[in-house]
This record gives structure tokens, C-alpha cells and sequence, in this order.
DNA sequence: GCTTAAGCGAGACGGTACGTCCGGTCTTAGA
DNA sequence: TCTAAGACCGGACGTACCGTCTCGCTTAAGC
């Protein structure tokens, strides 16, 4: 029920481009707090309007510039599967590290996990946008490992996924300890040794 | 470093606590975002020179009213510690859970969460004085457990910790899932039985 | 020499308007030291960057709405002639005693005298626009009257237009005697008997 | 019916005297708009409770300042009076002009006049110590000449000063002309010219 | 000479206004 | 009709001073 729904169709690709890359860049240069709607706009060279029109709010600017410039990236094709669990959560982990230490991925990930956090309208799309799909994958490939009796048939997939990424993800976005290799490779380890099948 | 320093002597202890009072209802009434020190100024009948005089920002204020109502509540005492190490675990997640659910609780520390995630300064603060007293309390009584044997002895138990409370942590901040009694349980089962001595 | 120019075919008359009437009225009512930029706005329903806009300081916007309102009144057309000079500059003068009683035209005037005292830059606008143009018409009737023969030759219109009003300015300005018809009259009679042409 | 009459033979003579000379450096540095309280306690070495109970604003520190390094300077010993009354008027206007060129007495003469424009009380206690000692001094000088027949008997010696100083108060204070010797010169020889007794 | 009450330097306090920045809406001209 | 540009109303920012107040300290007067 908005005021009047702009007609996509005649949407100007050029403007929307020069606006992402407007937000991306600026992010990583004054952070979040002091990213303006008016910022954006000047550096893009475009109307504020423009901005207004298509999206309510500069996060969700944010949130579109992100994931235009990640969408392909993405766990879309699911954790890779060499039939060693341990070693493909190691592999992927710490590929993870090195993403997050890219500034140009960290500025606007963590700016969108910040106003999300204070946002319950955004997080829902943040979240599924581009937390859950992670998740989604950690969680298939520990299914795929327990139907290969890798690990118990008592673990929840879910839960088991949660132990492994959320002390990273809290590491970071708190950063309440150091994001090395050796934590992830922790991680995994201390986890894997209490899901495998016991004898008893 | 700063331009002058104020005479702490001679503060106002009643100013200081209409602060802490204007700042925890406003920020449970409207929000972080719309949180203004001129609004916690008006309520608290005191001018806004007083709060700049005091704390850098509407952040700090926060953490400090924060604090200054819940620093006897805390951890200080640390776990309790029945011999169940379970039990134990599960009854305090528990009341975390209900904790996290109170929204005069939740507005101030969610807030302050968030503005952590974005401001590095203000998040090694508030992992300081709040975050860290409590990952320390679980480390403490997951290290007792092991001295007890109740736990293997090559568990790092920060690790440990850490696949107990981030998972949480995670889910409240992000809006991941919901925060259920099933769910803090099954956390505890599954990791525990990870760490249980074995018999080999 | 400014940071940006604004654009003066896009400004808003309806808001330059509600500013002057604003500005007039409430220095009427509180005076100009607690006349504010402000208090300007809110009467006027506008915003303050609306005024920052189109003036540097209160003083400017006082100037402009007093003469929009007065430029027309002016003296643009001179003195009335009617080949009498002492009953022409005494009419006038009775008239400017009136004006200069009348509330409503006395306070925007004398802020502006009285910040044009201490302000050079201002000044000169105030002088210009206001004080120039009256005294011009002083001096125009002096120089008529000359070339009839009413006043001496060797009398410079100049300085006998100020003999005759700046003992009127000085009076009311600084309130250093009572503005009376007697005054003006007086002043009138005691400068032109020495400015008439001797028989000698 | 002030609060409390504070008591003036304990007061500070070394600290009333600091307040003078700060007031009277600051005005002519920064101008009077810019002139505060809190400078002038600062410079002066005082503390602002010293200032608020001997004066009622920072005008009143500043006239006091003024007439207490003024105030031998004066007129009281009147006009001189050499028996030439166009060569006493131009020297004395003459030494007005210089006094008013400088800087260090025109910085706070002005902001009083400023100050006393806008302030009916203040202006009453301005004209009454600086304004209205300097025209008696002409108009008994006016008034000698009168009795020794230098000046016809219908003029108003009162009058007849206003129209010699006003001209000059007015160009000064306004800065609506130049203040040379010509000029003052002029006035004199304008306004005697009508003075002189007729022979009619 | 000792007490005590005032003035004093200092500066925190509740306020008001400053001049700036930006949010989100609206208007205009040009493509 | 969408766009670039930017004026508009509104409101918060962080700062500067206002005039009041309270704190110890110094200091002169009166006991």
C-alpha cells in the first residue's frame, strides 16, 4: 500500500549501479553512522528522489548493493562434499576467515548485520537474504555426513551447524576474540568428536 | 587528550541517575535509533551540556545506565555448581532465555549490541563489561567440571563455552530462531556429549 | 565567495513572506536581543535552514522585511515643494515625529540602527537602503531652495540637511531629549534663519 | 530590593580592576556581540560570581570600565574659552575627531552607544554619564558666547549645540560620512554664520 | 588572636539559541 | 514519466554562554 508503485520498467539501470557503488564505496570509507542518503546521492550523481523511490531506507540500499555485487558467489551450489566432513568445514571455515577480513566485504556486511541487529524489519531480510542460506548449506552437508553414519543419528543437523558457525559469527561481529584459523579448526574438531556414533 | 577535564568531585549524583533513568525508559519507548540526548536531557530535567560533559555519546550513556543498574546482578558470583554439570548449564540458559525476553532488558542491551557491532571503540566496552564477565563464568564452571572428570580433559573449555552461549547470542541478536527452553537444552545435550570422557 | 549559491528562481515567496511578517511582529513584541532566529522560524511555519538560506544573520532578515514593507513609502519621491521651505521641512519633520513614535515602526528600526552601530558590514546596507535615501531627500529640497534664492549660496545643502535631521536621529536613537513638534520646529527656524541670504 | 546587597567595602579592588582591563582588551578584540561574561571572568582571572554581583550585564561592566579610565578626561572643566567662539568649537571637534579615530577608544565608546540604542535602561545611564556631560560643556560655551553678544539672543543655546554635535554623533555612530576636519570645520562655520546677532 | 562570615576562583548546573547536517517530501526543468 | 537538482519543513546535533548554584579557600572585622 505505498503512495504509488514506481514503474519498474522504466527504472534507470546507470542510476542504479552508480548508487551501489556509491553505497559500497562510502560505507567503507565513513562507516555506517555517517553513510548518508544524501552522501549516495551526491556521489552517484543522483537525485535523492531517486534513491527514495526505490528503496525506504539506506540500509536496504545497502542490503541490495551488497548482495548485487554477492548473490553469485553464494553457498548456491552448497559446502563442498569430498566424503572427509572434518576437512571440508575446515576448508570452507577458513576461507570464511579470509572473506571477513577483506575490508570491502566487512564494511558493508558488518554495517548490515549492525542495523540489523536494531531492526527487526531489516534483520528478517538480512537474515534471509544472506544468513540463512549459509546456514542452510552447513546444515545439508551435515545431514549428507549423517546419512553416511558420519555422525550420530541423535545430532540435529541444525543445532550441530549452529555450534559450529555461531561462535565464529558472534567472534566477529562482537569481536570478542581473534578469527583465526586455528579457533575454526577448533571449532570443527570439538564438535565432530561428540557427534560421531558411539559404540556403546 | 580531552579538552578540559570536569571536576568529578563535584558531580551532580542526582543528574547522573535522572540520566540513567531518562535513558533506559526512552530506549525501551522508541527505540535506539530514535533515542536523542535531547530527549534524555528533557526527561531527565537536565541540561544537555551535563550529558556531554559526561559521556561522549548517547551510546556511552546507555552502556553506563546499563551497567550502573545490572553490575550487582551479574556473574560476579559466577556459575552455580550442583556436581550436574547439565543441570546446571540448562537452568541457567534457561533464565537467560526468560532474561531475554524481558523487554526492559532486551531494548537497552539489544541497542547496545548493535551499536557495538558498528562502532569498534564502544564494542570493546561493552564485550568489557558485559560479554566477557559471562563467557568467563561459563569457562569457570566448564573447567571445574573437567577437574571434576565430568568432562574429557583435551576440551579447550573457552571453546566450549563458546558452542554453548554463541549459538544463543546468535539467534537472539540476528533474529536466526526462536529462543525456547527445547532449544537452549538441546544445546547443552548435544555438547556435552561431545565432551564426555570416553572410554577407549 | 559562498559555499554553494542558492538557486532564487526555485525560493518559495510564501516563505520569504511568513518570514517577514514573523520577523516584524516579534521584534515587535520581545525586542531585538531576544528577537532569534528560532523563534523567527517557528512563527513563520518554517524551517531554519529556510532563513541560513537567503540571510547570514536576524539583522539581514530584519533589514529586508522592514524595507519590503517600506520601500515603497520612501522618500522616493522627495519633498513636497510647495516654495514655502520652512513650512515644507517643518510638515515633514512632524510627519517623521509621528513615524517615529509608532511602535510598530520603531522597533525593527531601531534594532537595525542599533545593530548597524556595531556592525560595520551591516551598517552600510542600513545606511544605503534607509538612511540615504531620506537624507538625499533633504538635500535635494536645500539645493531646490538654493536655486529660488531662499538660502544663501555659500550654504552646502549637505551639511544644512544635516544640521537640521541628524539633531533629530541623535535625540531619538539615543534618547537624549523628547521628540516634539517644538523640537522639529525649532530646529527648522534656528537653521534656516542662518541660512538665509543677507542683504549685507 | 536586590537579593542581597553585596558588601562593598570587602570587595576586591585588584579583581575589579582585572574585570576593566579584560573587558576593555576584549571588546576591542573581539568586538562587543562577541564580548562574554565568561571571557571577560577568564581573562580577568575571576570568577564569573564576581562580575554577576557587582554589575547586572556585561553593558554595565563596560560603561563602568569606560567612565573609570575616562572620566578625568572629562569635559568637567568645560569648553575652553578664549573669547573666539568658531576657534574654540573647531579645535575642540577637531580633538573629537582624533579621540574618535582610535581604536582603543572607539571599541567600547561605540558598543555602549550600540548597546544604549537598543536598551532604554542603559541608554539613560549612557547619555547621563558620557552623553550629557559633553553637550552641557557646549551649551554653556554656547551660552558665555551669548552673553558677550557673539550670539543672538533668540537662539536656544541648547539647540544650537545639537545641531553643531548631533551632525558629527550621527556620522560617527552610523558611519554615514566621513569625520574630518573640513567637515567639523563646516559645521561650525554653518551653524555660526545663522547665530550671529542681525542687524535688522 | 580567633572566629566567622563574606568575597573570592572555580566550575557544574538547567537552560536557550546557535549554525549545521540530514531525513524524507515536494517542485521544477530537461530528456 | 523518470530523472537530476535542490528547496522545503522538521528535528537533532554538539557548542557556546547565560545567569544561578555550590564548593573550598582566603581574608578582613568584630569579638
Amino acid at each position: 500500500m505505498d503512495r504509488k508503485a514506481p514503474d519498474a520498467a522504466r527504472r534507470s539501470e546507470r542510476s542504479r549501479r552508480a548508487i551501489f557503488e556509491a553505497a559500497l564505496s562510502l560505507v567503507g570509507e565513513v562507516g555506517y553512522q555517517r553513510l548518508t542518503v544524501e552522501g549516495i546521492a551526491a556521489r552517484a550523481g543522483v537525485g535523492k528522489q531517486t534513491i527514495y523511490r526505490w528503496w525506504p531506507s539506506k540500509a536496504d540500499v545497502l542490503l541490495d548493493a551488497f548482495t548485487a555485487d554477492a548473490d553469485v558467489e553464494g553457498y548456491a551450489a552448497g559446502l563442498p562434499d569430498s566424503g572427509d566432513l572434518a576437512a571440508d568445514l575446515k576448508a570452507v571455515l577458513r576461507a570464511t576467515v579470509d572473506e571477513f577480513r577483506d575490508p570491502a566485504f566487512q564494511a558493508p556486511y558488518r554495517a548490515l548485520a549492525a542495523a540489523g541487529a536494531a531492526d527487526e524489519q531489516l534483520s528478517a531480510r538480512f537474515v534471509e537474504r544472506l544468513l540463512e542460506p549459509g546456514m542452510r548449506a552447513y546444515v545439508e552437508r551435515l545431514r549428507a555426513a549423517q546419512e553416511a553414519g558420519e555422525i550420530a543419528a541423535w545430532v540435529d543437523p541444525r543445532i550441530a551447524a549452529e555450534m559450529v558457525l555461531s561462535p565464529f559469527s558472534q567472534r566477529w561481529l562482537m569481536r570478542t576474540g581473534e578469527l583465526t584459523y586455528s579457533f575454526t579448526d577448533s571449532l570443527v574438531d570439538t564438535a565432530l568428536a561428540g557427534f560421531r556414533p558411539r559404540p556403546s
